[in-house]
DNA sequence: TCAACTATTCAAGAAACCTTGAAATGACCA
DNA sequence: TGGTCATTTCAAGGTTTCTTGAATAGTTGA
């Protein structure tokens, strides 16, 4: 992933209600869901809600794909991983300590490093 | 790391010149680097960096201290692992296609899953 | 074909963000 | 005390982003 693919996905995670879709879309897997459903669920007006979804699929973080006509919107796994490692890998140059921080599930394996887990540091 | 922070942190996140910070700053560790040196190094105006370095400060991925007249920048390790942690375990809720595409050096030990290392995914 | 339904696009206004030069603050040294 | 240096604050401007209602496009079924 380059710098500015990187940035985009970076900006449009940095948005409360892209990071609702998310969270609501990540458990549906790649079924997802219908705009409409995601409407409902999320109380957003139906061109609030598109706004965001395109910016989300324009960032590579989500991807669509229509049935009748309803559009079914589900999240790019490989999108927000790649977004995670250029931030810890190219930018934080797999630095220790910040591997180290990411704690709760998510562990450096670099240098042989240890598994961290449990609750999050304060 | 509660919601709103994370969301600082992004927003933080999201900028060119402020990844070109971070990525500048985290191999210089816990001793960091003057403002007049990163303003030297990286080509900007002294008061466009102060306003990037208070918008990481700020956000909590960035430590400051004074020595003598100058104002020492290091990264926040744990400030970043944190928001790594916000999104992949928070949003995501641990999703293991997420975790997995975190390629390059950061794996899941969620449900035993294995390393991935290696070049990145496309 | 027509009506109903789903979703997107458009346009306008409000809000937030970024950059810049000028001014101000605070620390050190002669 | 006065001058210089390092950094931050301020104010103005331009740009981008977000939200909203109205209009549009495409699909389905009667």
């Amino acid at each position: 992933m380059d710098r500015s693919k990187a940035l985009a996905a970076l900006s449009a995670l940095a948005h409360e209600t892209r990071l609702d879709l998310i969270r609501l879309l990540t458990p549906q897997g790649d079924e997802g869901m219908a705009a409409g459903q995601i409407a409902e669920t999320l109380g957003l007006a139906a061109p609030r809600l598109s706004f965001h979804l395109s910016a989300l699929e324009q960032a590579g973080l989500l991807r669509s794909r229509k049935v009748a006509r309803n559009v079914f919107y589900s999240v790019d796994p490989s999108g927000i991983g790649q977004t995670i490692s250029y931030v810890l890998n190219d930018c934080c140059r797999d630095h220790p300590e910040v591997l180290a921080a990411c704690t709760h599930k998510v562990l450096a394996s670099d240098q042989g490093a240890l598994a961290v887990s449990g609750t999050e540091k304060t």
